[in-house]
Parts: structure tokens; C-alpha cells; sequence
DNA sequence: TATATATTGTTGT
DNA sequence: ACAACAATATATA
């Protein structure tokens, strides 16, 4: 059958925390960790509507995730921000796992400041997929999830990837 | 070495 | 128009 065109969410567990993720007609729009999130209850549709096919996929992606550190990005992505975001989020799609880049690292890529990048990496919407841990500072290890509250989730996915 | 100040591009109000 | 920011380079002691 063709996609669904539900907009719907389901949960998973992560050795870092609940991770909610959302879908709208067949892409991944949004990715949050519970305590972060006040809730989703009005992007939830009855089960009946999920597309069974593309959950499994993506938790095998995520499983494959948490297992070996290495994510495979051939899952449709759909997130939503400006042209300067999607720019960035690209860029960020195209460091390779292992690897990272710093802020001001890709702001020359973009011709664009460092600081600006690191306004576009805290709204970023689809965390994992979109590799915004794999950006620190030039000194130190940077932000994540908006403020400095959540470095320790950062910490451990850069550790897990084999970083630090 | 450490701390302060200046400069920076993009976004939300 | 303006203030805020997941930064960084430069000055000052």
C-alpha cells in the first residue's frame, strides 16, 4: 500500500533516554527525548494508521544506531526551518561518523560565523539522524539541545561513536 | 596562564 | 529595529 499519511509518533528506548519519534506521510519530522518535551499527545493517531513498515525500519536503524555507532541516513527526513538551517543541517549530514567538525569549521564551509551555526544546530528538529553532536566548540565541547543543561547526552553519543 | 572585550551571522520578538 | 545566541579571535594583566 502506498504510505500512510498519518501524522503519528511512537516511543523508543534508548540507552540514553526515551526517545520520542514523530512521522508525517512517511518522513521523520521529529525526534526528542522525553524529559525534553512536553508532549506529543496531538501528533499521536490511533495505531491502526501506522505504517508498520517504516517503524521497523526506523527502529532497526536506531537499534543499529545504539549497537555500533554508525547511523544510515536512507530514511526520508523532513525537517522544517529556513534556508540557512537546511543548509547547515546538510552540512552536518555529511560529517561521517567518527568524525567532527567545530563550529567555526562549518560556518567557513557556509561562508557564515560560527556563532550563526550554533543557532541553527540548537533548532535543529531530528537529533541522530542529523548529527548535531558531531559539532563541538573550538575549545571545549559546546552546547546541546539549547542550552548546556544536556552536554552529558552529547558526552556519551560522541563517546559511543568512538570520540573523546 | 586566566579573564575581559570585540566581532560575528542568523533568528525570534 | 533590536536583543539573544550550542562561538571565537584578540587584547590585557
Amino acid at each position: 500500500m502506498a504510505q500512510s499519511t498519518a501524522k503519528y509518533n511512537f516511543l523508543y528506548e534508548s540507552p540514553t533516554g526515551q526517545l520520542s519519534v514523530c512521522i508525517d506521510e512517511g518522513s521523520i519530522t521529529k525526534i526528542i527525548w522525553l524529559d525534553q518535551a512536553i508532549l506529543a499527545t496531538t501528533e499521536t493517531s490511533p495505531s491502526k494508521l501506522i505504517n508498520k513498515k517504516l517503524k521497523r525500519k526506523i527502529i532497526s536503524v536506531l537499534d543499529d544506531y545504539f549497537e555500533s555507532g554508525l547511523i544510515e541516513p536512507e530514511i526520508s527526513l523532513r525537517p522544517q526551518g529556513t534556508l540557512f538551517q537546511k543548509k547547515v543541517w546538510q552540512a552536518l549530514k555529511r560529517i561521517p561518523s567518527g568524525a567532527v567538525k567545530t563550529y567555526g569549521d562549518v560556518a567557513k564551509e557556509l561562508h557564515s560565523s560560527s556563532r550563526a551555526v550554533g543557532q541553527a544546530c540548537r533548532r535543529n528538529n531530528i537529533p541522530l539522524f542529523i548529527p548535531c553532536h558531531r559539532v563541538v566548540a573550538a575549545k571545549g565541547l559546546g552546547g546541546f539541545m539549547g542550552g548546556y543543561r544536556h552536554v552529558e547526552r552529547k558526552r556519551w553519543l560522541l563517546q559511543h561513536e568512538g570520540i573523546l
